[in-house]
DNA sequence: TTCAGAATATGACATTTGTCATATTTTCAA
DNA sequence: TTGAAAATATGACAAATGTCATATTCTGAA
């Protein structure tokens, strides 16, 4: 499952820890983390759980991106979320005792830390502060699925691909430069996290890209007119 | 806020209770909850709360049906979720300290009761079992959202529609004569469930009606034929 | 009862979006 | 480096779905 050369992080100091849910805990519960935990690195495309597999625990991300994903009738991905340093992935299926819903996928090299289902479920026993961690973590995601709905339902694609494009800033931000995307996706991928055909985002980005909103080199996307993408979505407030 | 002739149910024999995300708190916890708990009652119609609002409590629903709808764009409604006895509702916003992001509105005589927020995050602290149950409530609701995100993105109407008619018999259940649904929802309604037009929703069901697989008369929709439901949905396994 | 407004129904049509075919470009392993 | 496979791109077209117009039916209040 994982490799001799996985680092294994100290939770302690672990910056990615102060963004996740476990930013609040005791030190000794820390300590217990740190002693059953396990971490892991993965390359890029690699899978870290897969869709109707039973899970053991909880993953924490250290660094690097994850899409969590299921898979359609027609063998067609739909994009459902995503995680970045600080978060937990994993732990829906793990804390409603079913086989995993959705997949999980590295999209940029992730190093990520396994935690056991018991030592969370003690946690939750003990640190009722930690619960709460949970169900707001439950609660926001809920929030996000709930406005997908909405918006799958009732925009048009063209408003929807400038939403994920702004949404995809949001996330993983910029690098450096300050206007390209420091995610990067396939067109394809793009497209399942929109809710469209590959050939309709295609097209739909080299619109953006004549109308100057954006403008990219293969995966590298630049963010260049906020304001034009925040009207094509039609995002006002 | 409540109307005079509003009957104050007793919590400890409450069969709305044993279904809910209380069933297992005990006794004397009940006692709080009875002490301070409000009921109301709601006509079909009557809404319960609207989006943008600041909750101060949850509400179990006792007897009745509840619709959870959001406000898109062009001033249409998405339904997101449905309640009926002893489901919570209202409790996403509250245990995320944020306004409501969705209405809640009763679609049928709908009796409820309210439990305030201190209440709720008292029994949290002390009884981690109850954390427990309303994650897991989360994780129902995140899991339904995230095959709903799935489906509108990736599934005909004609799919969706079948696939809505299934789950509303199943959610809300038969009246007695074993084929007529319990919930009487609007065309319009039925719409923005199934995310489509109205016009689109009407012509589908007059199709299904055709076909044989429903019949109706208004409002009441009898379910004639589940495995041609099944079918038309794509569902298999 | 009667009437007005709402809900349901249906046709005609426009628009959006997906599909298929086919280039063109990129990537990566041999 | 080179060639094959994958990814990106674009056109042509078909299919799905939404919109608008207009009946028709239903519902509830006066």
């Amino acid at each position: 499952m994982s490799k001799k050369e996985d680092i294994q992080h100290d939770c302690e100091h672990c910056h990615a820890r102060y963004k996740s849910i476990f930013c609040q805990i005791a030190p000794d519960e820390v300590k217990i983390i740190n002693e059953n935990k396990w971490c892991q690195s993965l390359e890029k495309g690699q899978q870290l759980f897969a869709e109707g597999a039973y899970p053991h625990g909880l993953f924490c991300v250290n660094t690097g991106k994850i899409k969590i994903h299921q898979m359609g009738d027609e063998g067609r991905e739909q994009i459902v979320r995503f995680a970045k340093e600080g978060d937990v992935v994993g732990y829906r299926a793990m804390l409603a005792g079913e086989k995993y819903s959705s997949s999980a996928t590295a999209i940029d090299t992730t190093s990520i830390c396994f935690i056991p289902k018991n030592v969370i479920f003690s946690l939750i026993e003990k640190d009722s502060n930690f619960s709460i961690q949970l169900i707001k973590l439950l609660s926001s995601n809920l929030k996000h699925a709930e406005e997908s709905i909405l918006h799958l339902a009732q925009k048009p694609v063209r408003e929807r691909m400038a939403e994920s494009l702004l949404f995809l800033k949001e996330m993983y931000g910029l690098e450096p430069d300050g206007v390209t995307m420091s995610v990067s996706l396939s067109r394809e991928e793009i497209a399942t996290l929109v809710g469209t055909a590959t050939e309709t985002a295609i097209r739909l980005l080299s619109e953006f890209k004549s109308k100057k909103l954006v403008s990219f080199e293969g995966r590298k996307i630049q963010i260049i007119d906020v304001p034009g993408l925040l009207k094509v979505a039609n995002i006002h407030d």
